[in-house]
RNA sequence: UGCCCGAUAGUGUAAUGGUAGCACGAGUGACUCUGAAUCACUUAGUCUAGGUUCAAAUCCUAGUCGGGCAACCA
């Protein structure tokens, strides 16, 4: 059993969520029980709103020594996948929880659901209708005026009971009946003007196969299934708080044991979308090569993004857990991966942009082997060595012929530190017929072996580099928002959204030049390449064609004063 | 027009009738063989108006603003 007070950092204060999960193991509530559930519609992939939730639902059974259920809700057999039923266990499973038991489905409650709808019947609680759909919604009335009752409502329990065995038994088409609670066509609250418990479908359930063509509302299986789960704590998003009076209202009429449905606010952030109707688009319209897609806000773009479970979770216990529907910045998120990548990545050199350089003074064909450290933040992770030689590969952007101000990096006639390894001069440059520079020629300080100078002479600044001779060639593909527009309901809602799009968000540059030591690596191997940003190894990688993926910058103080111009 | 929910620095949150804190961001500086990391400092807040109280971010009332509800979706 976790102790709770674990994690509350200095303050000991715990969200709203957690205080009631206390105050009901205070009072005895559920006898002390704690029982959660995580509910998803099998029907697409799960995103970072998701991992909110699922953070919340498995944090909070682990923290209280409870369980926490998967459960597919799977009641629209039109929608739903099997596909998406191992997707989303794989991805909570690589977030790092466990489900308590086996997965769970709704679906595997229709009978128990379908005797429930009998029992309502013969109560008097439930009728057929055999309105249209528009006649239905036209009845509906609206916030300002009250519903009209079906002509239907008033059934004998008999006639109910006859039709809705036949609608089981597949004897009407699609849309002919369905079966409504008999509540309050008047009552101020939409939800409750007799809400449809039961559409027929005739359609192959991807569980089910054809056993039904009945299928239950979302309203009518979801606290049902939560009951004969013995759920304690139903924990969802605030667009169901409406819902909430509907869901006791079944379990009161059914006289079955009731769960406490508590209701959060779901996760934004900004510069990018979590509709799944908006991934679907691009995920269609090819504007993403697929809902792995690194750009993409899905678990399994963000894994292969580059993003570790681990800062996913402290994320998401950073952000709290309010009923306050707010946008999170992104920031924070990367903030939390930077974080965690420092401490666990490995470093390497790696120029994405090559200019080259040669070292006139350095002997042709001679190789110096350097030690450089893996990990400053983990002695653990030792030192490798990099070889350095006369003809050199540095960053574009770390030279300039005519450097402004608080430009510390190389420059003719000036010196820099190449890292692990010696202070080198620029003294001269050589240009194309166009008047790009494509080479420097420069010297180095033998004494300055291991980058420090026996006359206590300072650079002011170390940069990278890569031993051309040595160099692996490879492809790094620069992600970053998807977004330009940081607010996502301006994009849920503007009709031309596909405008906000970053058309910077993937950068691919084919040529880069990386260290010899990164000729080994393999599918989801994470590096920090020093001072450019952490990045790792994409699954369209081959030993033969390296592809990395850049998962996010290092912060930059350089490129921040630039913008500020 | 009805019903439900919400509102604390730029952003996310804490304070549960008794000193408005924290984190991210932004800014400044120190340090530095990563313009990284680290460290220090600065920045900036209780939606409005009444009421209850010795005392209100917190309780009450009204208003303002924001979100949600009228799929045979979940």
């Amino acid at each position: 059993m976790g102790n709770p007070t674990d994690d509350q950092g200095e303050s000991g204060s715990v969200d709203f969520v957690r205080q009631k999960v206390e105050a009901d193991n205070e009072t005895g509530k559920f006898d002390q029980r704690v029982v959660t559930r995580f509910p998803p519609e099998p029907n697409g992939f799960l995103h970072i709103g998701h991992a909110k939730s699922i953070c919340l639902n498995f944090g909070i059974a682990e923290e209280y020594g409870g369980v926490c259920h998967l459960r597919m809700d799977d009641t629209d057999p039109t929608k739903e996948d099997v596909d998406f039923v191992e997707a989303i266990q794989q991805d909570i499973t690589w977030l790092g929880f466990r489900w308590h038991g086996d997965v769970r489905y709704a679906s595997d409650y229709f009978e128990q659901l379908y005797e429930w709808a009998v029992q309502l019947i013969n109560s008097g609680k439930a009728y057929v209708d055999s309105q249209s759909i528009e006649e239905i919604r036209r009845n509906r009335g609206t916030s300002a005026e009250v519903g009209v009752e079906s002509p239907f409502r008033d059934r004998s329990v008999e006639e109910n009971l006859d039709l809705f065995q036949k609608m089981r038994a597949g004897e009407f088409g699609d849309g002919e009946h369905v079966l409504r609670a008999r509540i309050d066509m008047a009552s101020p609250h939409l939800i409750m003007r007799d809400p449809i418990m039961y559409r027929i479908r005739h359609a192959h359930h991807y569980r089910q196969g054809d056993d039904w063509c009945l299928y239950p509302m979302y309203d009518f299986t979801h606290g049902q299934s939560d009951s004969i789960e013995g759920v304690t704590h139903s924990i969802c998003t605030l667009e169901f708080e409406n819902n909430r009076r509907l869901y006791d209202w079944y379990i009161e009429q059914l006289g079955i044991y009731a769960p406490e449905q508590t209701e959060f606010a779901r996760l934004n952030l900004t510069h990018t979308v979590m509709s799944k109707r908006r991934l679907l688009q691009m995920v269609n319209d090819g504007m993403v090569v697929g809902w792995d897609d690194p750009r993409m806000p899905t678990i399994r773009g963000l894994r292969r993004r580059g993003y570790t479970p681990e800062a996913i979770r402290e994320f998401c216990s950073r952000i709290g857990v309010t009923k306050f529907d707010g946008v999170t910045e992104i920031a924070l998120l990367e903030h939390c991966l930077r974080e965690d990548l420092n401490r666990t990545s490995e470093r390497r050199m790696a120029v994405l942009r090559p200019l080259k350089v040669v070292i006139e003074n350095f002997p042709e064909g001679q190789v110096e082997e350097l030690e450089a450290i893996n990990n400053p933040e983990d002695e653990s992770a030792g030192t490798r060595n990099v070889p350095f030689s006369r003809e050199l590969y540095i960053e574009r952007d770390d030279f300039m012929e005519d450097p402004p101000k608080k430009f510390f990096r190389l420059a003719p006639g000036r010196e820099v530190r190449f890292r692990y390894a010696f202070f080198v001069t620029c003294n001269d440059v050589i240009k194309d017929e166009s008047g790009e520079v494509i080479e420097l020629r420069c010297s180095y300080d033998p004494e300055t072996r291991g980058g420090s100078a026996p006359d206590g002479r300072k650079v002011k600044s170390t940069i990278h580099w890569v031993s051309a001779a040595h160099a692996v060639r490879a492809e790094v593909r620069l992600y970053d928002h998807l977004f330009s527009e940081p607010d996502p309901s301006v994009i849920a809602r503007d009709d031309d959204w596909v405008q906000h799009l970053n058309p910077n968000a993937l950068e691919t540059l084919e040529e880069c030049c990386l260290e010899r030591s990164l000729g080994e690596a393999t599918d989801g191997q994470r590096f920090q390449f020093e001072r450019l940003g952490y990045f790792c190894v994409d699954q369209d990688s081959h030993p033969e064609t390296l592809v990395f993926n850049r998962t996010v910058t290092l912060r930059d103080q350089w490129a921040k004063l630039q913008k500020q111009k």
